[in-house]
DNA sequence: GCGCAATATGAGGAATGCCTCATATTTAGA
DNA sequence: TCTAAATATGAGGCATTCCTCATATTGCGC
C-alpha cells in the first residue's frame, strides 16, 4: 500500500480512434464495476470488454482507480445536469412550490433509478479517493446553494436560516431517494415515499418561525 | 474472485485465553481498519496490531471478510443499543414530542461522533456483504416500527401514513447526521444542524392531514 | 508513397496479500 | 504428574492482480 499514485491520464487521446478507446474503456468500465463490483472489476477484465488490450488501457489511465475516478466524475456531472435540466423545465412556468418540490423530488428518483447498481458501487463500495467526494460535496454544496438563493426569492417559503435550510432540503431529498432506491424497504411504494417527503419538506419551508 | 466464502468462525474459542485473542483481534481490527482503510488493512497487520499471529487469526476467523463482519454487527448492535438507552431515558419522563425528537437526533449525533473514521470504513468503504446489509436493514426497520407505534400513541402526532412516516424520521435523522459528521460542511454547526431537523420533524409530525 | 508519431498489443515480471500447515506451547482434568 | 485437547506460531505456498515494455500496426502530413 505505497502512497497513492496520480489519477491523471499519461497521455491525452488526440486522433479519434484514440478518443473511441478511451470511450470504449469508460463504457466498458461501468459495465463490469456493475457486474463485479470494485473487488472483482481488474483492470484486465475491464480490457476484454472494451474490446483493447490492457496495454492500451494504461495508455490512457495511469492506474485502475484513475479509471474509476474518469468514471465517477462523468456519472457525478451527468447526474447534477439532469436535475438541472429537470428544475430549470419545471422553474420557467412559476410554480407553486409543492410543485417544485416533487418535481425536484421525482427527478432525483429518476436519477437514481438509471443504473442503480453502478450508483451503489460508485458512492457506497469504492474506495473513492478524498479528493473526490470532496469535490462532490463542493458540488452539492454549490447546488445547495442555488438552492439557497431561490429560497429567499421565493413568495411561499418563509424560513430565516436559509442556509442550514438548503442543507437540510437538499440531503434530506438526496439521502431517502438514495436509501430508497438501492435498499428499498418493503411495504413502501416510491408514490407514497415522494408524497411524504413533499409535505415534510413544504410544511417546513413555508412555516414561519421567529428564530 | 471465486464465490464467496463462509463467513462462520471455523472454531468456537471456549478457553478464556482464546476469548481473549479474539477480543485482541477486533480491537485491532477496528484500529486497522480506522487507520489503514478496508484496503490497506491485511490480515497479517491486524494479527500484528493484535499481537497474536497470524495462525491464530485464522482459528478463529475464517477470512478477512468475517473480520469486518464480526466488527460491523458489533457496531451494529453497539449503535442500536445506545440510541434505545438514551431514547428510553427521555421516554420515562413522558416528555412533549419536540424535547423527545430532539434527545433522538442528539443522541444520533453523539453516536456517529465516536469513531466516526471506522464509521465510514465501515459503511462508505467495505464492500459488506449483502447479507450484513440486509441486517442492517432489518434492524433499521424494527427500529422504525417502534418509532411508528410510538408515533401512533403520541397524543401530539397527527399523521395517517405511520409506516411512511417512521421510515422518513428515522432514515431523515440518520442520513443528515451520518453525512453531517462524516463530512461536515463549512458553516453549518451541529447545534444548527439540530435545531433544523427538529423543526422540520415537529412539523411534519403534527400537522394533521385528511390523507 | 514515405516516414514518423500515435496508437495498439499481450505475454509476463513484480509485488502483494490471503491463508495453510507442520510444529510448538499451554491448559484442563484425571 | 501426565496426557490429550486446545491454542499459538510464522515461514512460505499459491493465487491473483496490477502494470510494463518490447514490438507491431495504423494513420497523418508531406
Amino acid at each position: 500500500m505505497p502512497p497513492r499514485p496520480q489519477l491523471k491520464p499519461r497521455k491525452r487521446p488526440s486522433q479519434a480512434r484514440s478518443k473511441a478507446t478511451v470511450e470504449a474503456i469508460l463504457v466498458a468500465a461501468a459495465q463490469v464495476f456493475q457486474r463485479h463490483g470494485y473487488v472483482g472489476a481488474t483492470t484486465d477484465r475491464i480490457a476484454e470488454r472494451a474490446g483493447v488490450s490492457v496495454g492500451s488501457l494504461y495508455q490512457y489511465f495511469p492506474n485502475k482507480d484513475a479509471i474509476l475516478v474518469a468514471l465517477t466524475e462523468r456519472h457525478i456531472n451527468a447526474g447534477f445536469a439532469l436535475v438541472r435540466e429537470l428544475l430549470a423545465e419545471a422553474l420557467n412556468e412559476a410554480p407553486p412550490l409543492e410543485r417544485l418540490l416533487r418535481q425536484f423530488v421525482v427527478a432525483m428518483i429518476a436519477l437514481h433509478e438509471q443504473e442503480p447498481e453502478l450508483h451503489r458501487v460508485l458512492f457506497e463500495e469504492a474506495p473513492l479517493p478524498p479528493s473526490v467526494r470532496r469535490q462532490l460535496r463542493k458540488r452539492e454544496n454549490e447546488f445547495a446553494t442555488e438552492v439557497c438563493a431561490f429560497l429567499r426569492a421565493h413568495p411561499e417559503a418563509r424560513r430565516h436560516d436559509a442556509k442550514a435550510t438548503a442543507y437540510v432540503v437538499v440531503h434530506t431529498v438526496d439521502a431517502l431517494v438514495h436509501n430508497f432506491i438501492l435498499h428499498p424497504p418493503e411495504g413502501l411504494g416510491s408514490d407514497a415515499l415522494t408524497e411524504e417527503i413533499v409535505r415534510m419538506l413544504l410544511g417546513h419551508l413555508t412555516t414561519n418561525e421567529a428564530s
